[in-house]
RNA sequence: GACUUGGUAGCUCAGCUGGUUAGAGCAUCUCACUUUUAAUGAGAGGGUCCUGGGUUCGAGUCCCAGCCAGGUCACCA
């Protein structure tokens, strides 16, 4: 392996600690009293501390030093003495130790007392110090001056997707967002749990990959010879459990799309699903306005505006309603009421939607909603009221025929969520499902599968169930003004690296 | 999948119509420096110019093919 000029420095320096009778990578506990923000919170010169983390710079001069010893919270600024190091006449654990065989990244736990220096910075004067983990490789040298302004950044997408353990060490913007992402997802579970709905956990791998139109993973289950799928979706698992009794039941789902990647596509990304009976979607509109205000409020400090890419969204309920119709006569000028399929095929002709003959009503109906209407909706707006035929396991509207209740929640253009007053006749869903499998005769390859054991748990009855999917990746990028999934996933799909 | 932009030192980037030994800042190494914080001063080393072909007296630069990434589009109800 060719090791760079700075790679075989730090090799030598790790062969020296080790002539020294210093193991680089020692396995005894190193006890730690303090973190770096936590010491710093209510500061107090004097006090006997002892702190591990990554050395992230050194100020060396001469016979004393600074270092910045960075932890999960933050850094801390440490001072080294000569003399206080090395109190007697061999001063080898200062000036070679120290000074030359330690580098940047290296992981080292020190013992000390707090002071603050002449120009009040709130340090560690150290006193004993030990190798904790010797760093074999240079960090990027991320610096940052007294206005902020970063210089030299780690900033190229593909060594940071790759690289996320350094991205993380030195953008600690990066970390900020998964933080966020953690916290959002901890808002929601606890808003669930207090309401008594139930967390479950249903199967990855499916012998019908179904609850979304979307081409799944293929694999292979040895033992019993047969095809499994990566699921797509878990709803219908989920619709099982509310057959089976459960009242309120939630899944955080990794589904996995075998489709094209982009700003908002991973082949793996996650849903919350939330499926509560005797519930209507009217219901899941007030429910899920309210949720998303408070999981705002719980990542901006009390606050439910949050900036997304220059532009200022309003998380505050309640969320504007339009129908689809509404919606698409607004921006299309077209009423889909008058129109029958052939109208509203010739109508997205005429608006230079690229449309064909494998289409229905409702898929006709979709093109020219994502066409011309989904990317005018910047603030939090519920869409209502799906045409039937796109939405196959949607109970039919009360009184609209040929609809269905359903809602897509858009922001910023992008949906976020999809939910419906779900259909639990087994007749219809029937129907339902055999007609989308002359959808799937006709040409379109996005057509549900059948499954037969979810329509035999329905004949058992399903009470009433509203049920939503929130896109949680979707939801966090909103929230932390991102605008690509990558980052806000720890580790986006890469092609693998050649070594 | 299509189009497009890019790939040069550990990191961020220059490198003109092809022309001596490929540059800068930070990082690294050596020396100095006992309160610095983008520490400072002096000096030094460090390169598969993404890969493979081609054109040419001569290629980081031009051409072809490939790899990887970003962006846009398609796909993803």
């Amino acid at each position: 392996m060719i090791r760079s000029e700075q790679e075989q420095v730090r090799l030598g320096s790790l062969q020296q600690l080790r002539d020294l009778g210093i193991n680089p990578y020692p396995a005894e506990e190193f006890i730690v009293s303090h973190r770096s923000e936590d010491l710093r919170d209510g500061f107090k010169e004097g006090v006997e501390v002892s702190l591990a983390g990554r050395m992230m710079s050194r100020r060396i001069m001469g016979k004393a030093s600074f270092a910045e010893l960075k932890d999960a919270q933050g850094s801390f600024q440490l001072y080294l003495n000569r003399d206080e190091i090395c109190p007697g006449e061999d001063k080898t654990l200062y000036n070679s130790v120290f000074k030359k065989l330690l580098d940047r990244g290296d992981f080292i736990g020190v013992k000390g007392v707090t002071f603050l220096t002449k120009v009040g910075e709130p340090s560690v004067k150290v006193l004993e110090f030990k190798v904790l983990s010797k760093a074999i490789r240079p960090l990027p040298a991320v610096k940052t001056d007294e206005d902020g302004n970063v210089h030299d950044a780690f900033s190229d997408p593909e060594l940071r997707y790759r690289m996320r353990y350094v991205d993380l060490c030195v953008n600690d913007k990066v970390k900020d967002t998964f933080v966020a992402r953690s916290k959002i997802i901890r808002t929601l579970r606890e808003a669930f749990d207090n309401e008594g709905w139930l967390e479950v956990d249903t199967p990855v791998l499916q012998a019908i990959p179904g609850g979304a139109a979307a081409r799944p993973f293929a694999t292979h289950h040895n033992a019993l010879d047969i095809p499994l799928y990566l699921r797509i979706a878990n709803e219908l698992y989920l619709k099982r459990l509310i057959v089976g009794g459960f009242e309120g039941v939630y899944e955080f789902s990794r589904n996995f799309r075998n489709e094209g990647m982009d700003r908002t596509h991973n082949p793996e990304f996650t849903i919350l699903e939330l499926y509560v009976a005797y519930k209507d979607y009217n219901w899941m509109m007030k429910t899920i306005e309210n949720l998303l205000g408070d999981v705002a409020k719980s990542v901006h400090g009390g606050k439910a505006k949050v900036v997304l890419a220059g532009q200022e969204i309003d998380f505050t309920p309640p969320y504007a309603r339009i129908t689809m119709r509404d919606a698409i006569l607004e921006n299309a000028s077209v009423d889909i009421d008058k129109l029958d399929e052939d109208g509203i095929r010739s109508a997205c002709k005429k608006l230079g939607i690229d449309v064909d003959e494998s289409m229905g009503r409702g898929k006709l109906i979709d093109e020219l909603f994502g066409e011309k209407c989904e990317h005018q909706y910047i603030q939090p707006t519920f869409i209502t009221d799906y045409p039937v035929d796109m939405s196959p396991l949607t109970k039919t509207h009360r009184d609209k025929p040929g609809y269905t209740e359903r809602f897509e929640l858009f922001i910023n253009g992008t949906e976020v969520a999809n939910a419906y007053s779900e259909l639990n006749d087994p007749i219809d869903q029937r129907e339902r499902f055999e007609s989308q499998a002359k959808l799937a005769e006709r040409g379109d390859d996005e057509a549900m599968f059948i499954d037969q054991d979810f329509l035999r748990s329905l004949e058992f009855g399903m009470p009433p169930t509203s049920g939503v999917g929130i896109g949680v990746d979707r939801l966090v990028m909103m929230l932390t003004d991102q605008t690509s999934i990558q980052e806000v996933l720890l580790f986006p799909q890469m092609k693998p690296e050649q070594f």
